[in-house]
DNA sequence: TTGTATTTTTAGACAAGCCTAAAAATTAAT
DNA sequence: ATTAATTTTTAGGCTTGTCTAAAAATACAA
């Protein structure tokens, strides 16, 4: 139905949508690791296929079509991953760049019976929510711990950042999906986080506290 | 490693390969449903790869490389297949599409525990076998019932004919993998086969019994 | 508000992979 | 052994998706 490249377009596009309203050109650039150049030719064919709303300096977004496919690639990916890692046991800062290849396949009723087959979990491996086959799912209510109040308890529910190094890094440390902690202190200096997690103290960067969500 | 043509055309050497030993363009145009000119530059280019061996006008062969790239690829095409049939419940004539798309994902490491997952299974749902890990499987000894003498004895093991239409017919007649059937006799006007299975009779025609392969 | 910096778009080019039409090589037939 | 038919290759062109370089639009700053 949709190229490759229109798919990965669509995605990045939806992506920065949570952040900011409008995307910009050069945002989707950075996103795609490709040129300013590039993504205005695709904006072009995007929009004349009426998946996005386009007009030229004016940034763009998703039309209800685009958003629909766009979170459908969300779920085929998301699916996937959870596939990846409680299936075929790789660990959830392995499984990426697989389910990037994966979540191009086209076959709906392939990705139903996924769903079924693993009994249609509701969050990915990094704590993401899969939507269902109707496209629906609710966004998660998540902080990142840099921002919550000293003494804040919650338990650890997703990631911002979903490279390899980060969530490996996560991993030694025992900060994984699922865990409870409180915040005991935030030194001034450089914002260092003092977590309590198994009535053991350890401190995270601002880094980490910035990309590391909890549910409260 | 390689593009999805380059895989596909490959994966068509290789099977045409298993008739004759050179490979003609014509021949590849046709399995591929492309034109002969197409099929031409590809070749120059799979040539200069290293990845077969080509002089104009006289046919191809894959190199070794060649080779070992392609059975990689039909590994992956039949443990995906096997998956969706034993894993997803897909029919066996639903498959074949969905697996065309899943055996260019490229992760070694994903396919290896995808085998192992499902118990390292030796044959794909339509009795093709499944290439190990390091590329090695048997090739089957089967025969076209068309050629079995009369009374001949024999389990149906796999088919020549992949496409859905035959294979719904099969499944429709009960002429299903493992099935043991005797030829009773082949009628000497247009060659039709009647078979005794399940101690009743049943008549195939020459087609279906082309295409149709049993162990002896 | 006028000039400068940044962002975005246009223009032109390129590789991959396909096509048609025509030329060249091979094969088959008399 | 020629001629005819077939197969294969070449030549030139198209689309998709990318790039660089330059032009145009917008945003920012004094």
């Amino acid at each position: 139905m949709y190229t490759l490249a229109e798919e990965n377009y669509l995605k990045a596009i939806y992506k920065l949508s949570m952040i900011a309203e409008n995307v910009s050109t050069n945002q989707i650039a950075a996103e795609l690791a490709t040129k300013a150049s590039s993504v205005t030719d695709m904006l072009r064919k995007l929009a004349e296929k009426l998946l996005i709303n386009y007009t030229r300096y004016q940034g763009v977004s998703l039309t209800q079509t685009g958003e629909k496919v766009a979170v459908n690639i969300i779920r085929r990916h998301r699916l996937w991953e959870f596939f990846l890692v409680e299936k075929l046991h790789f660990k959830w800062d392995e499984v990426h760049e697989m389910a990037e290849e994966m979540e191009h396949i086209s076959s709906t009723e392939l990705i139903d019976r996924l769903d079924e087959f693993m009994g249609f979990p509701t969050r990915d491996p990094h704590g993401d929510p899969i939507p269902d086959s109707q496209g629906n799912f609710k966004q998660n209510d998540l902080k990142p711990i840099s921002t919550v109040d000293v003494n804040a308890c919650g338990i650890i529910s997703g990631v911002r950042d979903h490279s390899s190094a980060f969530l490996q890094y996560l991993e030694k440390q025992s900060l994984t999906i699922g865990k409870k902690i409180t915040v005991k202190e935030i030194i001034a200096y450089d914002n260092t986080v003092v977590l309590q997690m198994d009535n053991k103290d350890l401190q995270i960067s601002r880094d980490v506290a910035n990309n590391l969500l909890i549910a409260l």
